[in-house]
DNA sequence: GGCAGTGACTGCGCAGGGCAGTGACTGCCT
DNA sequence: AGGCAGTCACTGCCCTGCGCAGTCACTGCC
């Protein structure tokens, strides 16, 4: 039997949370291996991916306060993952940098999703790369939007 | 500047983590506004999606110890998000089934993410679909194996 | 019919995160 | 110039989710 559009995208839908439960269960596991938290290793990525390097932005990123990002921020200095420099502009601010140290042994555990992923993709021809690159894309979009934008509508908890 | 192959899966390899980082993150969000746990939020994703009804089959897939998970599902029932119905066959066991109590709230809060999601699909071809759910269901099986095989080879922890 | 193995469940401790308050610093607005 | 609200990072205090290890019930193998 041959699906047809709709079921792929059904069975898509369906698939999408599973992937993403075990993918961040696997976060979890990397970061426990190494002897940290999974919202440190979030923090790693963002940090990586240089989508900011400010506490307070940071912190709304990784859904938490400042004040627990300020916790944060010592584990990681502890865990030799990122530092605290000054910034030079506003005395009040700091920003945050990711350290090489620890670089290797991350790559090292990420290693077998790695090659998951690299020779998956290595299959795809360009349309289907484009389409998955702008799933991932646009879907972190929407979901830091969604996020943000959730209704308080829900009283409606049993207690 | 059209981007060649390589490009493209770098790209996509790129947004990975992001991608799920701020979609845990979304799932968080909206365990908190339904009084919830993410954990219990996920839980109810393998519950529904029929992966198993073991607790301690739940456990190892959600990556926790049974005695973690018995006080989860503790909370589960106390949220009217599944319940406990005794095995007949083996009478140490249990299985855990879904309620459907609060499944309208769920999918209002999912809603937007939901929104998005088939709008995107509705706009991939057949080829498309397939690249995505083949990348989603062999993903998610890539990471449950590759947490459990993560090495442990990690003595180079700084401390 | 005994006994190791497996199932779910409980005290205890720990650690991560929220909340609310503090002090340092900024820049706007007279 | 100078005061003042706003912003930034940081600190108790508390709450909760989870791990660990031990317990009891039950199973099936020998």
């Amino acid at each position: 039997m041959v699906p047809d559009q709709r079921e792929l995208a059904t069975a898509a839908a369906l698939a999408l949370p599973r992937f993403v439960g075990s993918t961040a269960l696997f976060h979890a596991a990397v970061a426990g291996r190494m002897g940290v938290t999974a919202t440190e290793l979030h923090c790693l990525h963002l940090l990586h991916g240089g989508v900011s390097d400010s506490p307070t932005e940071l912190a709304r990123l990784l859904g938490m306060s400042t004040g627990a990002f300020t916790r944060l921020l010592d584990r990681m200095e502890q865990h030799r993952l990122a530092e605290r420099a000054p910034d030079p502009a506003d005395r009040r601010r700091l920003v945050v940098r990711p350290l090489p140290d620890r670089m290797a042994e991350l790559a090292e555990l990420y290693a077998p999703m790695a090659r998951f992923v690299g020779e998956r993709l290595a299959r795809f021809d360009r349309r289907q790369l484009t389409a998955l690159l702008e799933f991932l894309t646009d879907g972190t979009a929407a979901a830091e939007r969604s996020t943000e934008q959730l209704p308080d509508v829900t009283q409606a908890i049993t207690r």
